[in-house]
DNA sequence: TTCTTCAAAGAGACCGGTCTCTTATTGATT
DNA sequence: AATCAATAAGAGACCGGTCTCTTTGAAGAA
């Protein structure tokens, strides 16, 4: 059965009505599943209907009823395990409910991210989740709240925008990773982050626009300021965008006079990275380096030695987010809720007491 | 400015006309960037609009104009790297084109890959790019083509399916791949995948639906059985669908009598579970047991020792495949293209020759 | 038998855009 | 000055559903 027409006209309600010798409005309650129909009048559509191969025409449903049964998502970078796990969890829940999502990427940059939020609102999504990759402006989050359709915030709070939130006590977790290091010994520690700014060099947290990461950097900064440590911020180090940029910034890192004995990863893209680097000039871990990072990626159980990581409950944070939002979609009233999922750290092997050379020097 | 209407309704063309003095027609042609309109009223209408913060409603627009500007994805697992990678390579090539990717996952399942594609042509997606999760039933894909929407299969060609596929050679590279290990002296390879079959036993290729994998399985026995190796089948392991399923799997090929000394691992995922594996069972790689995996996923070359991969050009598959269905939506009448991308070997350090005990035994 | 009641089916507006067709205005041509 | 063409704006149908309102008809009550 060829089909030389390159264009089949689809099968809308009314074909189906015609066919069934009904109104379209009957045929229309038949196949939309709505109103009142007699037994034999709906059997006659519906066998109409799968002899024409009906298919509804979701677009025109979404228009009329308001609805479209999708819930946007904005992440930072799909491909950072962190972000698709996340999303499976999202995908899960909203399956869960009923809903389809659709996914954009925002590749951390603030224009891009207002492009798919203003992109996602056209095409009428019933509510969004985003991760904001800035504080700094957030007019369009605000929009879409003023629009009407709820937004969720995934791994990053807003302050300023009172909506569902679901985070982890990031200064609090951080806090502890350092401690763990303060603890073996380290002095001189380095906090690695994708996170960019101005100059590219750290100076205060108020250049630090993602709030995740400057909650992170201020709980790293206050253990080490807690422990005595000398202007711990000299090592932060900001940029680590691509697997290139953090091998540029890792190299840094480590060939620098001063070269840190411990590094606190901000994710486990970038601690991949530092750790190849360590490896390829010959150092080791964690006799020369010891490393810790946000995330439990799969990987790092498996390196000689396995990895210190901060155990993010990603998927649940993902399912978290989707639920609450889903929750407001079906019209709940509550105020705004901020969660904090727990976190917890798997101690591996990854730390040991820093290096002497550096420690007499110091 | 506080909102107490917790539902905006929103700005259409219509109420920026009004504002604008001009008819819905005439804004319509401003708004939507078409047809003829002098300066002095495109000013008057995009300066109302603004003033109104209008918002086009790309439902309408899709609805009236047949076209949504949306790509369709439905792949295997997001989670798994090889997908999220080629699903980037998908969006960067449907983003630079102009095109939005909605994306599905089917969990390798053809109940819910079906009902995804329904869904997805529901929402009147411009085009699909589908992992077929099996060649037995392909209905649903028909139906698409059938309907005159654009379809292209990625990393699985359907032999019966005349549409634009992007491949690798799965056959020739899990020969190449094979023969490494035979060429180090094993003669106990044995090959687990994913893909699952009834009884759960592999007895021949008619079992396996997966496009990809049957080649894969078929290069690696067609290797096996040259070397002269006896029933090589009998390693052919199915079933390693979970991480969970995978250390089922892998236990009980490491814990059987006849240990075979060299795996071969249909994706990354599985590999690296399988090296776990091998590691709590306190065996060595690639002392005890040689390792090879299709992907060259990031933590292959981080393990001790680094993985033998097979590094398939998983970017460029997505890309590609996107390149080819934007030809098609742009109207390009060549008929189908089927594109195989070359593959390569990366030798790590995983394989050796086989351990003495076993060839003994054997 | 006539009137009421209610279920079931039909008619048609509507959602927010696009697009064709018609009308009005302007400038050029003879 | 009259004709014509070209340009700009307006009117309204249309896409494929949903949904309200109206009509129809048959059963039950008086």
């Amino acid at each position: 059965m060829k089909r030389t027409a390159p264009k089949t006209p689809s099968i809308t309600v009314s074909d189906v009505a015609r066919a069934a010798n009904v109104s379209k409005a009957t045929a229309a309650r038949v196949l939309g599943g709505y109103g009142v129909v007699s037994d034999t009048i709906r059997a006659d559509v519906m066998a109409a209907a799968k002899a024409l191969d009906y298919r509804p025409n979701e677009l025109a449903r979404s228009m009329t009823t308001g609805r479209s049964g999708i819930i946007g998502v904005v992440v930072g970078d799909i491909e950072n395990p962190f972000f698709s796990l996340a999303v499976r969890g999202i995908s899960d829940a909203a399956r869960a409910a009923g809903f389809n999502v659709i996914l954009a990427n925002s590749g951390e940059r603030i224009d891009v991210e207002k492009a798919a939020v203003r992109l996602l609102i056209g095409k009428r999504v019933d509510g969004l989740i985003v991760t904001p990759s800035e504080s700094r402006d957030i007019s369009h989050l605000r929009d879409i709240h003023r629009s009407g359709r709820p937004l969720a915030l995934l791994d990053r709070a807003l302050p300023d925008l009172d909506v569902d939130t679901v985070t982890v006590d990031d200064r609090g977790i951080a806090m502890r990773a350092t401690r763990i290091l303060v603890d073996a010994g380290h002095r001189n520690i380095a906090y690695v982050t994708a996170v960019d700014a101005e100059g590219h060099e750290y100076r205060d947290l108020g250049q630090i626009y993602t709030s995740s990461v400057r909650e992170r950097i201020d709980g790293f900064l206050t253990v080490c300021r807690d422990a005595g440590i000398d202007r711990p911020e000299r090592y932060v180090r900001l940029g680590a965008t691509s697997p290139a940029e953090t091998r540029r910034v890792a190299d840094a890192v480590l060939s620098g006079a001063d070269r840190p004995t411990a590094i606190l990863a901000s994710d486990s893209v970038i601690a991949l990275e530092i750790f190849k680097v360590i490896r390829q000039r010959g150092l080791r871990v964690p006799e020369d380096i010891s490393l810790i990072t946000f995330h439990d990626a799969d990987w790092t159980s498996v390196t000689t030695p396995p990895i210190t990581v901060i155990d993010q409950p990603v998927y649940a944070l993902g399912k978290s987010v989707a639920e609450l939002l889903i929750r407001r979609l079906k019209g709940d009233p509550r105020p705004a809720e901020r969660l904090i999922l727990p976190t917890s750290i798997f101690e591996r092997g990854s730390v040991g007491p820093p290096s002497n050379a550096i420690v007499k020097r110091a």
